[in-house]
Formats: C-alpha cells, structure tokens, sequence
DNA sequence: TGGCTATTTGGCAATATAGCCAATAATAAT
DNA sequence: ATTATTATTGGCTATATTGCCAAATAGCCA
C-alpha cells in the first residue's frame, strides 16, 4: 500500500467512523429531519450532555455536521445529506444477513 | 430512542465500524477490482496474516464480504458491491473539508 | 451584578480494538 | 508419511473509544 494511499484510507475511515455508533446514526437520523439544539438531543437520546457534545464533536470534526450558535443553545444540522444514502446499502446487508441465518433455521 | 430504534442503530454500525478502518478500505478497494486470497493481501498491506485474517473476519461477519476455498487458498469476494458508492460522499466530505481548510489560510 | 441555562472540555475508569506471536488445522506436494 | 503452505484462533500488550462527573465558558434575564 502506497504512502498516498495510506492517508486517503485513513481520512476515509475517519469519516466512516463517525457515523459508526448507534448513538451517532440516531442523531443523524433525527438531524435529517431538521435540525435540533445539543439539548434536545441529550433528551432524546438519554445520556449526559457532555456524551451528546461528545459525539456531535466527533461527527463535526468529520465534516457531517454544522453547528449555529442561537442565544444559549447550539443548534446542529446535517452538513452532507449525502451520507443518508448510505443506509439503503446498509439496510440491504442486514437484510442478506438475515436472509441467510433463515436459510440455517 | 426506542429499543427497537437502538437495536437497529447497532445493526447498521457493526456494518458501518466494519468500513472504519484504513486496512480494511484498501482491502475492499482491492476486492471491488477481483477476488483476492489472504496471502495476496497480507502481501499488499505488508501486515501479519493473522491480522489480515482478523480484519477479513471482520468484514465477512458484517456480511460485506464472502469467501471461496480453493486448494489451500481462500479467496475473498465483495458481496455487497453497494458500499463502494459510499466513498463518492465519503470522498465529496474530505473535499469540503479542505475547502474549508483553505479558506482559512 | 448575580444567577440561570446551555454547552464544551478535562479527567478518569471501563471497555473495545488492533496487531503481533505462537499454536492449531487443513490441504498439497514430494 | 512427512514436510511445506495457507489460514484461523487464542493470548497478550498497546492504544483508542466511550461515558460519566466535575469544572470552565458563554449568553440571557431579572
């Protein structure tokens, strides 16, 4: 593997990891739809504000989510819409997965 | 979030953490070209087998992969040829990303 | 100002991941 | 049969990630 190549790969998984935690891809799920305040999310989701800063820090060093300071709160939105067509894929290898444990039963 | 709602979530980032790392996206960009055998990627990323092996087991359990036994060798294929569209976004990230980048300098 | 809310950051402990070596298993070739 | 080749698994250490708490920061309002 060449030196170049190398780092694309490490960039590339950079950003893969971001969206490789359950708690991330529900944030994500939910800034699909529209945007939401750290607040509202630690709410949703059920943990500590830090966990929550935590994470959208993570996906914001990425490059997947936007940040815009309102009064106290800090309201995030999804950057690159494009990352939610990841999911029809996903959602197909769970899907063959599955099939395949039915045919073992 | 729902139980069912996490369940999923952490169905979809076993798939997803299966992507997120740099020795396992050169080994998928190999396979997106021709199924290759252990040694022939051990050799490219110049890694131990067991560790190529490992990462293999990774993928192929994320049901990303699948595998063929010929002679003493196995053979790694892609199975779900729909990740590779991934990294036309993954890739379109990085490139906002040094756009931003230059922004500041 | 002082107090209140929202968020980030540092620190720490628990857990997970990565990569090497050694041991094992399975097939091939002499 | 014995030996060589290929791959997987277990064990170990080093490193990274996660999530909580506590402390620090910033903006709002009385």
């Amino acid at each position: 593997m060449e030196k170049a190549e190398l780092i694309r790969f490490k960039a590339q998984a950079q950003v893969m990891k971001a969206l490789s935690h359950p708690t991330r891809l529900f944030i994500l799920h939910e800034l699909a739809n529209e945007e939401k305040c750290v607040c509202e999310l630690t709410e949703m989701v059920g943990a500590d504000t830090s966990t929550i800063s935590k994470h959208l820090s993570i996906m914001k060093n990425a490059g997947i989510v936007d940040f815009e300071k309102r009064g106290t709160s800090i309201y995030y939105s999804l950057k690159m819409k494009c990352v939610l067509s990841f999911f029809t894929c996903v959602n197909e290898v769970l899907k063959k997965r599955v099939e395949s444990q039915m045919v073992l039963v």
